[in-house]
DNA sequence: CAAAAAAAGTTGTCAGCACAACTAATTTAT
DNA sequence: ATAAATTAGTTGTGCTGACAACTTTTTTTG
């Protein structure tokens, strides 16, 4: 090919993603065997005090439906959410943070926060704002909608 | 959180990178059954007239050694690679393209790289430098070191 | 209103990531 | 030179991504 691989977009992107994917998941694991997914969803419940149902999820990680519906299962098991009724479509339902999913919020971001922020610190503002940029327009090459 | 999910950087970067390995699969798939992983596999081995051990492709995929050693079976039983031994480490080998595996480089990139380039044309010449280089920098406070 | 189409989840299967535990071979140290 | 440490790869397990097939419920059509 005409370009060197480590000179290749899509390479950068995925390596980069999974680099960010991996440290993750390191830093994670003190807190309980929670996965990057996870953590993902912990993190949209934690701003969603009526909770979500499945596609919503969805919506928001972009995990399959299967995925979901076997990680809300652990997620029960671990006592993090539990599955509620929903009463306006009883194909569906809504999944909300217990008392103990609830408690985690405050345990568990507050390193990671700081961890993540030195590894972003390597870019200047202005990197970060076009990085984002940049993203979001991939994000909508790539078919992707958001508000 | 202070910042809203869409604007964080991990966020973007990892669902980005998602769409653009779901892209790539569904492009892949009139090739064979072939996945994201084995075309990226497939693609450092066409520049690599002697062949590669697992480390190697392990360092330069990030794949992990578990996920090589069984995705080159796969490749193994689809005909496209062979595995030979390496005389000078009896722990390791050589994985070479077999001629069928070579005619795939003919076949599959073309319309493939016309389809990823009208997506990452979505960028401005400047943009996609700028993000290269963010990206680059991302991965070295990750802790990737490359050439 | 009844039939058809669409939507929400679930289950099964295959592929990949991460990690642990293991074997065999090579390198380093004593 | 031998023992110890390291390296290369494999196998097993749990979790996730993608897709197909399926059930149940809701929405749309005729």
């Amino acid at each position: 090919m005409a370009l060197k691989l480590e000179d290749q977009l899509g390479y950068n992107l995925n390596r980069t993603a999974m680099l960010f994917r991996r440290e993750l998941g390191r830093s994670l694991k003190p807190f309980g065997a929670m996965t990057p997914e996870q953590w993902q969803t912990m993190n949209t419940l934690w701003e969603s005090p009526d909770g979500l149902s499945p596609s919503e999820i969805r919506d928001i990680t972009l995990q399959d439906l299967p995925s979901i519906s076997r990680m809300v299962k652990r997620m029960e098991e671990h006592g993090w959410v539990e599955r509620l009724a929903d009463p306006e479509d009883r194909r569906s339902f809504r999944i909300k943070l217990t008392a103990k999913g609830m408690k985690l919020e405050k345990e568990v971001p507050d390193r990671l926060q700081s961890h993540f922020q030195s590894i972003l610190g390597s870019l200047s503002k202005k990197e970060g704002q076009d990085l984002l940029s940049s993203l979001k327009k991939l994000r909508t090459a790539l078919g992707d909608e958001y508000s």
